[in-house]
DNA sequence: CAGTATCCCCCCTGATACTG
DNA sequence: CAGTATCAGGGGGGATACTG
């Protein structure tokens, strides 16, 4: 989000992409868009946002090329707010996040959605870092260079 | 962070994330943590954020189990910041984080850090979600499941 | 339904000064 | 160096009313 101090010159991808959707709302918009969630009323009853808060983020996620909209699919007379494939990008962002909490965030019963397969239903694996040739990595196996 | 409206109750270990590290600065003080940084100095200096704040967000990643306070490592009387198991779970995240910032916000040419094995300074591979066998999935292959 | 327009409060955030 | 304290501002964010 516009914030008074901009990380967008960083030489830091993470820092870049946090500048993008890095606010309260954008991570939360953006995964109801990938559950299938299009019209700006769904958004707001979903995510109990005020209507004007939601108004500014989705306008800011359509300006950066993260959401476009797109006539309604029912021939209403309304648009909807569909992921461009920039934001579709974002999905191991979510993914990420999802395991992080199921993993950390939950105590054994706990209720919670969960990720699966859509044709087996089974729960879909752990993401995994691997070398360029395959090979598993663990954060100690890797460095960041400096830019 | 403890906004005015948690999430931490939804069934979505997504909101469930982002309620505990969904505020702006956390997860940049996390991938700082990650490169390597410890003292509080550093992480003030590194990220041109108010001494007050990252007092607040560095008691609060402490708070949430994220961080945890270590003697200082070269002798000195302060302590230092250092990444729980909880928190170096966050590693997935910081890295598709940047690969999507890597993917879509810079242009050919343009510098910037990147990730790449400790041994070799080859660059990580591509995160990708496979299902429980180990098959490549798409967004489109998967849904999630209401809780 | 899909927003826009206002009002208002509080907290984030920055700046500065102070302490062990 | 590693914080705490205090002050001031600006905008994030909620609530409500209004419009096509």
């Amino acid at each position: 989000m516009a914030k008074r101090v901009s990380l967008w010159n960083a030489g830091c991808p993470v820092a870049r992409a946090l500048d993008v959707i890095g606010d309260w709302w954008s991570l939360l918009i953006i995964r109801d868009a990938f559950d299938g969630v299009r019209r700006f009323n769904e958004f707001q009853a979903g995510l109990g946002i005020a209507k004007g808060m939601l108004a500014t983020r989705l306008r800011g996620l359509v300006g950066k090329g993260v959401l476009d909209t797109a006539p309604a699919s029912d021939g209403s007379a309304y648009r909807e707010y569909v992921l461009t494939e920039k934001g579709r990008g974002l999905f191991l962002v979510i993914v990420a996040l999802r395991q992080w909490g199921e993993d950390y965030l939950y105590r054994p019963g706990e209720r919670r959605s969960s990720l699966v397969e859509a044709r087996t239903d089974v729960p879909v694996g752990k993401l995994k870092l691997r070398s360029a040739k395959g090979r598993p990595l663990e954060w100690s196996d890797t460095r960041v260079t400096r830019c």
